[in-house]
RNA sequence: CGGGGUGUGGCGCAGUUGGCUAGCGCGCCGCGUUUGGGACGCGGAGGUCGGAGGUUCAAGUCCUCUCACCCCGACCA
């Protein structure tokens, strides 16, 4: 992509209304666009991160054997008022509307209810099991108070996975597969040094759930974290019993600031009792179905990744999920400079890496300042000074100095 | 929902005790000079001051209501 032609430009300073740090360096980039409180649009450099992020997290689903559907953000409010969840005092995020004919509509904060009430369409034999399915969804919350920039908006995207099993041992084989799957995901995209499996409170089914917290001082959440286990345990359910139950030491745990990235946990059979979801098994009889939901916040991974890694120039991606692997600029507009640079685009694009080229022609101050405020990884300068001995200028974004390197190191480090 | 704060061109801000054609910086357009870390000169375009009502000879400035946004807290199945 050329600069040039790309669409938003940067901003000198942050809007005075946005305090938090993810959404003032995600706007004066040009990455996302803030619609209200709460409610941003993802432009072109923020989609890509955002798909690039989803590619691997189905990546991993598909692994477990996930797969991909979509649902409705429309639902009916019946399915909900059986699980007593319609009722505003029990849900307090609800976004509601009405058909013209008056019936009553919810506009999906989750999709627990109607995913379990559409599977008793498909679900009636123990052969029809296990199914697990995911999908990426804008997940609609009145929350009271959005905050944090990306990180609690009303509108977000989320990942959400449902597995029906069998039984127990097959429910809690799967729920094993996506811790495993989970802590990849976070690995590969970046921050898996920083996130731990967290045990926080259950709910109506089991003692415990799972979260996947990102140690991050803009996060909402206190955790108790045992580094060397690599354990932790939300502050929510912190006392002397857990951590005995966890075979910790409270002596050993270390309070700190985290943010909520992933979570998994258990409904048994209380949704498919609720709302009738069973089958027959091989004997005859009737059983319910044993429910999992596992969620991951697609979008405010893109906060809590902002908030990690930027500095004080700007964006920093991690190469995984990088809206553009190099930021190539072009310094000087001679013929002869214009011709290598386009070539080098052309060479290093042909080649499926993806390049952002700065062919404006602007001041050098401006591009180089921007190249900081994106965060591609790697930054590559072709000027007049490496016009005699065919050479360029290359470093990455957390480097402090350029390497002078020619055309060939450049395509091996970009491939290796 | 309680408390605190803020709304003035696209962005950041100034605007004294009400007073003249509402300013400044950035950005934008034109011309020229510049070109290795956000250049400079000259000339332009762009706002009716969040909204409604009121007080007044006169309102961006005062009053009432209202909307939006930010922060702290409560809340976060």
């Amino acid at each position: 992509m050329r600069l040039s032609k790309l669409f938003t430009k940067t901003l000198h300073s942050a809007p005075a209304d946005e305090q938090a740090l993810n959404a003032q360096l995600l706007i004066r980039a040009g990455y996302i666009y803030k619609e209200m409180a709460g409610v941003y649009a993802y432009l072109p450099l923020g989609l890509k991160v955002q798909e690039n992020i989803k590619r691997i997290v189905r990546e991993e689903m598909n692994a477990i054997g996930g797969q991909e559907l979509i649902m409705t953000n429309l639902q009916r409010s019946d399915l909900w008022q059986i699980t007593d969840r319609w009722d505003e005092a029990k849900v307090d995020v609800w976004f509601k509307t009405k058909l013209q004919n008056g019936s009553e509509l919810g506009l999906a904060w989750s999709h627990e209810e109607p995913i379990t009430d559409m599977m008793r369409n498909y679900i009636s034999s123990y052969r029809d099991l296990p199914i697990n399915v995911y999908q990426f969804q804008t997940k609609l919350r009145n929350e009271v108070r959005a905050k944090s920039g990306i990180m609690r908006g009303r509108e977000f995207v989320m990942k959400d996975l449902y597995s029906y099993s069998l039984d127990e041992k097959q429910h809690q084989a799967f729920y094993d597969s996506v811790i495993e799957a989970y802590l990849r995901i976070f690995e590969r995209i970046g921050i898996g040094d920083k996130t731990f499996l967290t045990y926080a409170s259950g709910g109506a089914f089991t003692k415990f759930s799972h979260e996947f917290q990102t140690l991050t001082p803009a996060g909402e959440d206190v955790i108790y974290l045992n580094r060397e286990k690599r354990l932790a345990i939300n502050q929510e359910v912190y006392n002397d019993e857990v951590i005995k139950h966890l075979k910790l030491n409270r002596a050993d745990m270390e309070q700190l600031k985290a943010s909520e990235v992933g979570n998994i946990f258990s409904f048994g059979t209380v949704k498919s009792e609720q709302l009738d979801l069973s089958y027959t098994s091989k004997s005859g009889d009737k059983q319910y179905v044993v429910i999992g939901s596992y969620g991951i916040g697609i979008t405010r991974l893109i906060g809590v990744i902002t908030e990690l890694f930027a500095d004080q120039k700007g964006l920093v991606w991690p190469e995984a999920i990088a809206p553009y692997k190099v930021h190539l600029i072009r310094i000087g507009h001679s013929d002869e400079l214009t011709k290598k640079a386009d070539k080098l685009y052309k060479l290093l694009t042909d080649s499926k890496i993806e390049v952002i080229y700065d062919d404006r022609d602007l001041r050098v101050g401006e591009m180089l300042k921007d190249a900081d405020l994106l965060g591609i990884p790697h930054r590559v300068v072709v000027s007049d000074k490496g016009l005699a001995n065919n050479t360029l200028e290359w470093k990455k974004r957390t480097d402090s100095e350029a390497k002078i390197i020619n055309e060939a190191e450049l395509v091996s480090i970009l491939e290796s």
